[in-house]
DNA sequence: AAGTGGTCTAGACCACCGT
DNA sequence: CGGTGGTCTAGACCACTTG
């Protein structure tokens, strides 16, 4: 799984941290760490920022690494704090089982937003499909999703019922590794109400994102409409240089 | 601004982008850069990583180095892409003038949880304050916060009816430059209908952070409830190395 | 096969923190 | 002052892409 040093290491530390095994809540310093694992430091530099990035832990120059207390806290049902996001295996949650139902699946016209949003032209079509997520057969999202056929010529209800990115990097030997997610609430709608078992006064948690390619093409383009419940975004924000 | 090497090849390459010196929309390989640039190759991949990071370019392996060509369009997609968030500017929608109220502000005793949050003993007191924020006069956010009075000694009920973090800034030449935030959605209660003018099914936007100073002192607690339809929150994620 | 980015090492020197 | 994280170098070797 993690045969790279950077990635086992950090494995290996978010493991003992939440196994409470830093009781003052402080890491051991950057040279121990590299003796301790007998790497070199600049791994465990990666490490460590990478880890900072992820907001699991925060750098205090002179002083030493910290935990972030919150990062302890993941309390709600699953959190996105970093780790994968908004695609399947995300939704990790103590080996409680994902499912997946496929609502519809067409191919359509993309409208104007949707042109804009996946770089089309009018003339270009989409696949267009709704499902419905389950987590031990809860439903807590529904999902509504445009690919452009051209992108994923033989995607399939099948596929759909799956997860398409698996496909994509299995079939396709792409990636999906970044997306541009903008976040938001909403009250429930009848759709919310009937297949989330929502009462008209809980809202919905509203996810809607691009997803791109290694190379920059954008692949989808997806609207999420969460459990509220269920929906918790963690994001790490650092204000500087930028 | 920029002695650190890898900042200022960011804001070199940056600015050759914006202005369109690679029109193939690809950059150099790291190598000549390093020679270009005179400096080591781990120099420029640290600028280039933090810059793929950001979105503004994507490396492929074996190819080179891209342009993302959503940066160069400079639409809303990349509005959020860092500077401020969830704090008093980020919410500045077109010159609309914002405007605080503080409902009450006070010193307590933190909680556990607090203590936590804040890397706090018992014994260290908190300012706690209440504000609702406005856009031209409609309110759209209560904000409750938590600031150790060791870290801000002088705070008053005048500092919060304006920007906290500018008068850190200024006063204690220190900079808040870091924030873990946790989002999520929730039904309004009734502090929230009353203040936010909300009907009873509509929700709020909850935002909980801790923002951090420069040395990664925690140095608030904040929970944000937001008008669901002033809540927005754009993010940029990269989903590769973690 | 050549070019390009990815990972990792070993070590130097700097800047900041606390005692 | 010693301890700690931050930056940077120089170079080795690997993995992937392209011709």
């Amino acid at each position: 799984m993690a045969d790279l040093i950077y990635k086992t290491i950090i494995d290996s530390l978010k493991k003992e941290i939440n196994q409470n095994q830093f009781p003052n809540m402080k890491l051991p310093d950057e040279r121990s760490l590299a003796e301790q694992y007998d790497v070199s430091r600049s791994s465990i530099k990666r490490a460590l920022g990478t880890m900072a990035e992820q907001g699991i832990i925060f750098k205090k120059r002179g002083s030493g690494t910290f935990i972030n207390p919150l990062y302890l806290k993941q309390d709600s049902y699953f959190s996105y704090s970093g780790k994968n996001l908004g695609i399947t295996d995300s939704y990790q949650i103590n080996g409680q089982k994902p499912g997946i139902k496929v609502l519809n699946f067409d191919v359509v016209r993309p409208d104007a937003e949707l042109q804009d949003n996946l770089f089309l032209k009018p003339s270009e079509f989409v696949y267009s499909f709704k499902r419905l997520r389950l987590i031990d057969n809860v439903p807590f999202m529904i999902e509504t999703g445009y690919i452009p056929i051209k992108l994923a010529p033989e995607l399939s209800e099948d596929i759909a019922s799956e997860s398409i990115f698996n496909y994509v990097e299995s079939e396709l030997s792409q990636e999906v590794n970044k997306t541009y997610l903008t976040i938001s609430a909403a009250p429930s709608d009848d759709e919310g109400q009937q297949l989330l078992d929502l009462a008209p006064t809980e809202p919905v948690g509203m996810m809607e994102g691009i997803f791109f390619l290694n190379d920059g093409t954008p692949f989808e383009f997806s609207t999420m409409k969460l459990h509220y419940k269920y929906f918790k975004y963690g994001s790490f924000v650092d204000l500087s240089n930028r």
